[in-house]
DNA sequence: CCTCCAGTACGAAATAAGTCGAACTATGAG
DNA sequence: CTCATAGTTCGACTTATTTCGTACTGGAGG
């Protein structure tokens, strides 16, 4: 397991059941001044550009970042990208993934993502 | 006074001397985690809206807003924006007027502008 | 069962941001 | 000079955010 899970039990979900997101907003309750502020940290920056950049068609626990700072402080930065409507984070067994929300934002804020993108750290 | 000087003492100036902006960081200098933190801020979105679409081919100064705040408060915010590189002050005779660095901001982070233009503040 | 492991929750401490009154500065008008 | 005006500066206060240690939860494997 981890994968999506070959659905041997259930042979008629069409491409595989993903586990519901954690609560999350919706796409029209999305506002722009919450996702800068969510955006405007470097940490959460490179978590997002790295999703956008490094998307390996699936999503990504938060130990694959490879950042060096506790636990709860990673929490705490997941939690504030998905609570500002960035990140959507599904719990597969113990490793909850997390992707962009590139659809709702690119709805939403066409362009932003790209600026994300296109960023670099500071010196 | 008040306007740029009809130039009495100086019959060269191309189109009139301009009062040279308060301090400012550099375009190449702009970053776009303390540009997102400038705006993302109700107040702040509000005051670059307003001078986006409102703009009437001249600056403003902050009285012009209408803002029911105090004076020490918009100099706060006003001079957030500046020193993030999203406005532009110069000083003409007693009042400050404020403008949008457009161009800047285009060159570096092209498409945030549009954002906040578009942007509606909460209920 | 018991253990390991990814990540959370809580809470404390430190730091940063916002708010605003009061005193001040500089310009322009009279 | 004197007054009014536009805005600053300082400092105090409040509030929000960040950081992180410690304790906890809940699956997976043996």
């Amino acid at each position: 397991m981890g994968m999506p899970s070959p659905s041997v039990t259930d042979p008629d979900t069409p491409p595989a059941e993903l586990p519901s997101p954690l609560p999350e907003p919706a796409r029209e309750d999305l506002r722009l001044e919450t996702v800068l502020a969510a955006l405007s940290d470097p940490l959460r920056l490179t978590i997002v550009r790295k999703l956008l950049l490094e998307r390996e068609a699936y999503d990504h626990p938060c130990g694959w970042f490879g950042f060096d700072r506790p636990k709860s402080s990673l929490t705490h930065h997941f939690k504030a990208l998905r609570e500002a409507g960035v990140l959507r984070q599904r719990q597969y067994g113990l490793e909850r993934r997390s992707r962009v929300r590139t659809e709702d934002l690119n709805a939403r804020f066409p362009g932003l993502l790209d600026l994300v993108a296109e960023w670099q750290p500071a010196s």
